[in-house]
DNA sequence: CGTCCACGTCTAC
DNA sequence: TAGACCTGGACGG
């Protein structure tokens, strides 16, 4: 579920929620799968204190020991349906939460996954296999396609590259949608003769920056922390769930106007 | 009841 | 380029 605006949404939402705050734990549900070793937290007595930040459709989340200088730093992914909810004690825990900072305070943050595809490790900085963030990070993004356009990748369809995160970090399904719709570009352009059209480059950062700012998707019960959305989502999409669509090579549906019906047949 | 579908990665033939 | 990993909502019989 989370593309680039919800992350970035709900990492903001975890900073108001988390900071000054002093934590004492990380952990995790009996369910959860994820080996990652949870002890490993700064070991001031004081406890620690937590910074998110996101890039793309990742986020990683520093702490930092009150005293000490100790630091390290924490990966989180959301797969398909995770998001962070605060809840002020123990019994208040929302089924499927599983990973938990647990606050000196009681209260805790949680990242909620009904699905369990988030995913959380220890690392040193961002995933060498992600690139940069193409709203808050434009001119590293459409450097990084510069200088890889001559690559074999880049002859696949603009469609099938626009979800490749080494070069559309951030990107999703919905996204995708809205970019290729509002670009005026047939999906199934080679990615290097589609990227030349400056529009679309332009729209990777314009529209995610648009979902952001009306609040991103409907993530089930997670509120938007900027409180009453002027629009929906679903009266912001214009394409995605609403026109033509078909199945791509990787298995995902992409959605995209009629006037490139004939085309797609001779693909 | 059952089947299909979902805003995402991963790894294994 | 399948599947695997998961739960639950929508919708059909």
């Amino acid at each position: 579920m989370p593309e680039l605006a919800e992350v970035k949404l709900m990492t903001e939402f975890f900073n108001s929620q988390t900071k000054s705050k002093k934590f004492r734990a990380v952990h995790k549900s009996p369910e959860s799968k994820v080996k990652t070793d949870l002890n490993l937290t700064p070991t001031d007595v004081d406890g620690f204190y937590v910074e998110a930040q996101s890039r793309g459709k990742e986020s990683i989340i520093i702490l930092k020991g009150v005293k000490s200088n100790e630091q390290r730093t924490l990966n989180v992914t959301y797969g398909m349906s995770g998001y962070w909810k605060k809840v002020h004690e123990l019994s208040k825990l929302p089924d499927h939460s599983h990973l938990m900072f647990e606050a000196f305070d009681g209260s805790i943050m949680c990242l909620v996954d009904v699905r369990r595809f988030a995913k959380w490790k220890w690392v040193t900085g961002w995933s060498e296999n992600r690139g940069p963030d193409p709203v808050f990070e434009f001119d590293l993004f459409v450097e990084n396609l510069k200088q890889n356009s001559h690559k074999k990748i880049f002859n696949k369809p603009i469609c099938e590259l626009l979800m490749d995160q080494k070069y559309f970090n951030g990107i999703g399904n919905y996204l995708r949608a809205e970019i290729l719709d509002r670009a005026n570009v047939n999906p199934w352009t080679p990615a290097n003769v589609a990227i030349e059209n400056g529009k679309l480059l332009a729209l990777c950062r314009i529209v995610p920056a648009e979902a952001y700012k009306i609040g991103g998707g409907s993530i089930k019960d997670w509120k938007n922390p900027y409180g009453e959305q002027k629009m929906t989502m679903k009266e912001w999409l214009q394409c995605y769930g609403k026109k033509e669509s078909t199945i791509d090579k990787t298995g995902r549906r992409v959605w995209f106007d009629k006037k490139y019906l004939i085309l797609n047949e001779e693909k």
